[in-house]
DNA sequence: TTGCGTGCAAAGGTTTTGCATGGCA
DNA sequence: TGCCATGCAAAACCTTTGCACGCAA
């Protein structure tokens, strides 16, 4: 038993819904923050934070990471904890803010090559591959 | 002409040498500040983000953003034009914050992998494969 | 002279922490 | 009951902005 996230609180029931209802979108902590207290509830700003990093850490929800200036994302995917164990990568569109989840043994062979090659052990839950999808090249947009 | 960054100042000078003499090292705008107050001269923190911004913006420096909580680094690389080209890739441990840059042709395969399997045009300016290193995972840190 | 460069202080935005209270098990 | 969860306020952090003065061309 982890000492976090393991009561089945109002607020953790009340996020992981709110993030399914929104399965593959790109949500912030403010923007979710502020859906509740539109809705009328009494909810802090923290307690979304320590949320959002429960759930992540659990494997339930993804975190991006956008840079300084930005907020950092959470998503919930069908995805998600099939992502947490099997290793999968993940690619974010820069444009247009798609995210492509890959399952791709090539890939794989990156963590294998980084530990062996570089001593590195890579964490693909964390890691996200940014770059420009198909899609938006093809509209110029990259 | 741009309208930005075409005064030969000092601090423009001054801060294009200190990165020339850390080539391929990653600094921050902070340790770059420190630096200068701990020799004694009397420079700002603003002066330090305007000039890399404009050092970053005519291509001499490279810029990464490491995500919340992390300051963005700045690079000077005499290879720059490779890096431009794509052909570099980031490790940031997710315990010591090391960051480690890797000119692999092994890598780089996976660039064209992802671009030709994938359709996707990876930046790797922004992306950074996170996980732990060797010296953190040889301290059980990981 | 013109207008960018500089430094200080203050603001901006995101995320974390301290602390007392509330709620789950 | 024990311990985590919550909410508020405040802090921490990185970065940007406003403003007056300084300096390059």
């Amino acid at each position: 038993m982890s000492a976090k996230g393991n009561y089945n609180t109002k607020w953790r029931e009340e996020i992981m819904e709110y993030m399914k209802q929104n399965e593959d979108k790109h949500l912030t902590a403010s923007s979710i923050y502020t859906h509740f207290k539109a809705e009328g509830f009494k909810i802090g700003m923290t307690t979304v934070y320590r949320q959002l990093d429960n759930l992540v850490s659990e494997g339930l929800l993804n975190k991006y990471d956008l840079g300084q200036g930005n907020s950092a994302c959470y998503e919930f995917s069908s995805h998600s904890e099939e992502c947490h164990k099997n290793e999968c990568f993940h690619c974010k569109c820069e444009i247009c803010g798609k995210l492509i989840h890959l399952h791709c043994n090539e890939l794989m062979t990156i963590r294998e090559h980084l530990l062996t090659g570089h001593a590195f052990v890579l964490n693909p839950f964390r890691t996200v591959l940014y770059g420009v999808c198909s899609e938006c090249r093809e509209k110029g947009l990259g």
